[in-house]
DNA sequence: TTCCCTGCAAAGGGTTTGCACCCCA
DNA sequence: TGGGGTGCAAACCCTTTGCAGGGAA
């Protein structure tokens, strides 16, 4: 299965060693509190976490380490064209996973697809490249709730600014994975 | 095969009347530019191309007027999370077709694949969702170029700024579809 | 006349950066 | 002690918005 929390650690440190980067205290901190959720975040919800374990750390430092970490290949920086960056932590346990996000609630649900990442790498091949990055974005509405008119996510989740993948979608998702 | 420029702009207008706003002069001219081209754009580019026709646009009416193009659903709105907002008037023509972003020199490549399209339909619908947007987005590096050292690209686009589509890579693209 | 639309300029929101200070190697 | 790292605040960039003037219905 997946890396563990404290594999992914060691792997950043490791990354930022080979780099000749120091691990600082705001860096540890900031990559403890990355790596031990799997929800999505923006630069500016990180710093209020980080905020609640050392109260004097700057949005700098925030900015400043966000890209070592998407560099070290733990950390997926995702833009869903809302104006600001989302990360997502769970890349480091299960990196080929996409994203559904529901016109309705603003629920982003992860999903893997063999065959899709297959198709999509052959396709890079065809065109002559080779595949480095792929971003499969799908915007789809709750069937649940154009059916039955109620939608489990719609009543907790109106504001998509503050919705989070959670791990069951994840797993969830790879049960359905198409045969 | 895809809708004439005309045919384009005969459906944004019966958009806009539909919608009841107005064909003003400054969308017209607007129009006009976005659809008389197969390159991507930013609105700034946009308000640039503009003002050689009409130097007293605003960018305020510019910015007014993408969102209303992109509603007619002949113009669409692309983040490559590089901090704009890229817009792309091929899919007026062709709806279906996805970009390869090369990490070489920032070239954008268009492509079409009715297996991928129909893959991620079902994914959709697996997850209980009806699939209203799909974007799929390929960043990977030219294959010429780490082969034979040089790139036809990249030569002349080294700035991924004003880097843009052009219609042969859509119609290569089409030819080279996977079967 | 009414109401939509425009241009101007200022405001907004996310992100980056210059600079002085700090601190570990 | 040297050079990277941090915090602060200002700068940046793209985009949105308030407002007054203007023009089509």
């Amino acid at each position: 299965m997946g890396k563990s929390t404290n594999e992914v650690r060691g792997r950043v440190s490791d990354f930022l060693a080979a780099k000749g980067v120091r691990l600082t205290a705001q860096r540890s901190c900031l990559i403890d509190i990355v790596f031990s959720t799997t929800r999505h975040f923006t630069a500016d919800e990180l710093l209020d976490m980080a905020r609640r374990k050392d109260p004097e750390i700057s949005r700098a430092t925030v900015y400043r380490t966000l890209p070592l970490l998407v560099e070290s290949g733990m950390l997926k920086e995702m833009d869903f064209g809302e104006g600001r960056k989302l990360y997502d932590p769970n890349y480091a346990t299960n990196p080929h996973h996409n994203h559904l996000i529901c016109t309705d609630c603003g629920r982003i649900v992860e999903f893997e697809d063999a065959v899709m990442e297959r198709r999509v790498d052959d396709i890079a091949t065809s065109l002559g490249y080779i595949p480095i990055n792929k971003s499969v974005q799908i915007k789809g509405a709750c069937r649940t709730l154009r059916d039955s008119g109620t939608c489990a996510n719609k009543n907790n989740s109106q504001s998509s600014k503050t919705n989070r993948a959670n791990t069951a979608s994840l797993k969830a998702a790879k049960r359905r994975t198409l045969k």
